[in-house]
DNA sequence: AATGAATGAGTATTCATTCAT
DNA sequence: CATGAATGAATACTCATTCAT
């Protein structure tokens, strides 16, 4: 006979998920999918090895859990910050970009182990699964950043002849190359970069571009050309938009 | 007495082991390290088992070994390239970049089951083993890149205001993404991105930025907002916190 | 919840430990340490191969936890029966040894197979566990007949000019020639030597030497050969050579 | 066409024989026949794995071929020196015996390593090879020590109312527990004693008997027992002799 | 539900033996 | 005959999963 009524239970059993799923997490993260052993993840979790099974069905089952759990959490600030288009209409692009790049640099940061996860266990994905955890993360906040690179393309603000949906990826890749050498590879030996110096440098070469304003290199035996000398031709060769 | 000389036996060792090593590095690709076993290696190498032995002495050095074998060649083009001054001296930032970034996406591409060995053997990597792969990879064309961004920042065509060394992680970085969701995720419903039109719009975004031109230049109808120059606005306009 | 409290888990957990060593000591005494396969000790216990690891670090450590657990018992009754002083003063030295005898090849008789594994173990042993081994059998029980040599050497009723330590080792070496070609070696075409009529032979050599009493007394028949005295007749006497 | 005639060809492949059974024999000695490898006899012959099995079966087949080769010639000594009929008939037991002890001694620590691979390889033996062994050594030299006990014996110079073939493996019992202890088992610990003093008391003993000629024992409670005092008990007591 | 011992399939690795050269 | 690479059977050990308590 049930000690407690139905709800109570659910809501017990609930919590026991999350405790589980938090410690196999870890364990992922630390060891790899592969590695990892159930045995660890119960200890992690403070529970009999056999216990998990009463929650979940095996050890896939444990990875496919994680990003309902895990990721969309961790996520939310990224997509949460640009749903709101009024925020962003009144906010000059750079300091948006800005506060984007941390945004995203504070939340990969923070859920690294959920990338180290993710990467490692690849291998072990089937397509659906694969398919589930890169819907979680990337999909939807780059749904929203294309979003927005559209109007303001429409808007004039932003040049209008380039894909929306490659330049949203750009600064997303430009952050992600630092957060893998630094929070997945994390090779000690090597310096690190400090994420703000980062995150302002990648929003001033996505806003404005390496090349000088007026730049002459003297030394250089191709013809002087200032950056707004053959806008033209740097238009003239952009590929069509897709879709 | 040996039947084969020296030479001839040294010869075929050496073309026996790179038959493994090109057998264990599908396999762990398409499987994954930890998923691979020593009978599917020996399978895709048309050998027995134990056969491997003879060449490697265990799992960990056929993965030890393939960045020796595989990884130097296949970046070779990106050092090749930039270790050629003379050819980026006299070459516009804008072709050489493009050469640069196809060259780029090439190896990637063409290499990209390195990848998917490197990050699915990341949890079975000890520190001297990722360090060694990370040594072969990035460093040294990221070191080639950045000598040659620091040189035209000194002869004044790239603005100098910036540090060479995250710059030069921008545009490999916005390679990676696409790189790492077309060929290492590589989800079958997803519509791919033209990897030509990609470099295309790296380049531009990296030489030119995405500001309208005008929108520097006043003929714009958004107002001019030099960095930093109006923090007041910033402040008015910020969003909400999230949450 | 733990189904079974503390101490009833831990008294199975001994049982079951006990019943795997057992069939462990059964199997490499049959078979050798190193010719004996896990399986084999897993069939003998009537579990399955893996669950031997729930009570056992490796192999090895079947063959280093045999002797605390067998051989200290087995060993018991050597020492045991020598602790008594008081028996040994009460008791005519050859009552004592050859109830010592009779108790010696009793032990090693009934645990022959714990020779057959230690000899058979030596070369997978290190020199820490060839010492385990040593110091449970033999050390002990040779210290307890060493000490009672010297107390009867003191007391004037066994010869003083000989090494005690050396004499302790006689009685079991004449005794172990016999069980190693009896229970070790094994040959079934042998005739096999009566144990009683072996410790008494070995008694009394031990006790009162080969040499003929009369020959020492004078009141034996055979003239009087006084040692090395009259080395001719030793001559005379001598048996032709075999063939 | 064969460069050698048969005969030049015969001694060159007894020669190789020889060879490997040496390796094979120090291998097995140092790591034991079952941890021993192919590999290593190989090695240490200083010729290919491979061509072993042109001279010898399998790995069996160098065990099989071990006493055979080494064992004889070992333990000629302690034949030969029987074999001298003179020499025993005109040298005192107690010289004899000396001599013979130290001549055991002697032949068993220069080939102790034949007593390591016997007792290490007894489990990897069938009854046929462990009869093998058995038959090259102590079966030769104890029969021939039998018969010289049985010829003073006869003579009167021992005393006869023992089994001559327990008698017979009484010395070389007591010199096996040395050997064993510091060959075989070899503790680093453990102090040795010295093989001279060790021969010595050990004659002693098999010829004197370890009672004090007319010991009183006056502190004992036990009557006092003059060796010649009860020599019917002994007597009385003792086994009928076998054979 | 909780437990953890039992299970047994699965895997890396070793090594005696073979055989093409 | 010599060689040593190739073979593949054998084996210790791991670990996800089950299930009696």
């Amino acid at each position: 006979m049930p000690r407690l009524n139905a709800q109570s239970r659910r809501a017990l059993t609930a919590e026991r998920r999350a405790q589980i799923l938090a410690a196999a997490a870890r364990v992922f993260a630390r060891q790899g999918f592969e590695r990892a052993t159930m045995s660890a993840v119960a200890r992690e979790a403070g529970i009999a090895a056999g216990s998990i099974y009463n929650y979940f069905k095996n050890k896939d089952d444990l990875l496919v859990s994680i990003p309902r759990t895990f990721v969309q959490p961790a996520v939310q600030p990224l997509s949460a910050e640009i749903d709101l288009p009024a925020v962003a209409a009144h906010m000059p692009p750079e300091e948006l970009l800005s506060l984007l790049g941390h945004n995203m640099v504070s939340v990969v940061q923070h859920n690294r182990y959920l990338l180290r996860i993710f990467l490692s266990s690849l291998p072990s994905m089937n397509k659906a699964l694969r398919a589930k955890y890169y819907e979680q993360v990337p999909q939807y906040a780059l749904g929203q950043f294309e979003t927005y690179l559209r109007q303001q393309m429409d808007a004039g603000v932003f040049r209008g002849d380039l894909d929306p949906a490659i330049v949203s990826r750009l600064v997303p890749g430009m952050l992600l190359i630092f957060v893998l050498l630094q929070e997945v590879i994390a090779l000690e030996g090597v310096p690190r970069f400090d994420y703000d110096e980062v995150v302002s440098t990648i929003v001033q070469v996505f806003l404005h571009g390496m090349l000088r304003v007026g730049a002459r290199s003297g030394s250089n035996a191709a013809p002087k050309r200032p950056r707004r000398a053959r806008p033209e031709r740097v238009e003239g060769s952009a590929p069509s938009s897709r879709g």
